[in-house]
DNA sequence: ATCCTACAATGGACTTAGTCCAAGTCAAGT
DNA sequence: ACTTGACTTGGACTAAGTCCATTGTAGGAT
């Protein structure tokens, strides 16, 4: 059923309620929620489900690099299952909608040594902004 | 003296003591203080000012594109000055510091329209992470 | 099948970053 | 110098997240 799933136990995770609950929410493509949303589907599998368990067990799936963390604005961080292919990610500014995109080119490649101050560079993360549709429609 | 200061009063805003000071702290290149450091060092010159003014001040500087908000992690936003030319930024995934880098490369070029998804799409945030050669050295 | 124990879940207090607001202050035009 | 509306103040409030002592339980051992 879910690839999360089976790639945690696969690691293995001790398979509890909790944390199949939080993987079955955290499933499928452009999904970007913030871990009260997560928290909030989550209860509705499983009542007694705490906030901390939901915390906890999105910081071990981004520890397990099988999670991305996605922090486009200042509010709450979102979570990104989708980690097992590269990408990026366009915004609305207006109502904070994500989409993953995957543009051409190697930014990676485009930050020349004398522009690394000695830093020894790991990744890079690109954020398109803009309005979507939908908020371009209802002004 | 202060570019940003000039430029603000150019565009009417009234001069006051407060605003002067945290234009002052906003200064140079390679700048990017978190909202309390620019209040600790404000405090440092002109006492009495408030956290609420510098906040509201930084606000109103972001709101007239003469300063840059960042968020490169999950805490305080970074304030950069530097607004006047395009660049992205560098940082170390141990200690925070922050550098301006000018990558070769259009990052806009490199989304195509089909995944735009319908997006108006106003602009791109690069941000790359890494170590820098102090974390490096003291391990 | 039952027991053990290390790992996991709980919930409430705590922290950090930031916003809000009513009242007081002051820059700048007349 | 007066007036006025923009600006500042400080303290209460909110949102998001962390911490921790206690309680519960998955899964291997017997």
């Amino acid at each position: 059923m879910s690839d999360l799933l089976d790639r945690l136990r696969g690691r293995g995770w001790r398979m509890t309620a909790q944390r199949r609950v939080v993987a079955e929410v955290l499933d499928g493509d452009h999904v970007h929620l913030t871990a009260d949303e997560v928290h909030a589907r989550a209860v509705a599998k499983l009542p007694e489900i705490s906030r901390a368990t939901v915390y906890n067990t999105l910081g071990e799936m981004v520890t397990l690099g099988e999670v991305i963390e996605v922090s486009t604005d200042r509010r709450a961080k979102r979570y990104d299952p989708n980690a097992h292919r590269p990408h990026h990610h366009l915004v609305c500014a207006n109502c904070g909608t994500i989409r993953d995109v995957h543009p051409a080119g190697d930014p990676m490649a485009d930050l020349p040594s004398d522009e690394r101050f000695g830093f020894t560079v790991s990744g890079v993360e690109v954020t398109y902004r803009g309005i979507c549709p939908n908020c371009a429609a209802t002004g």
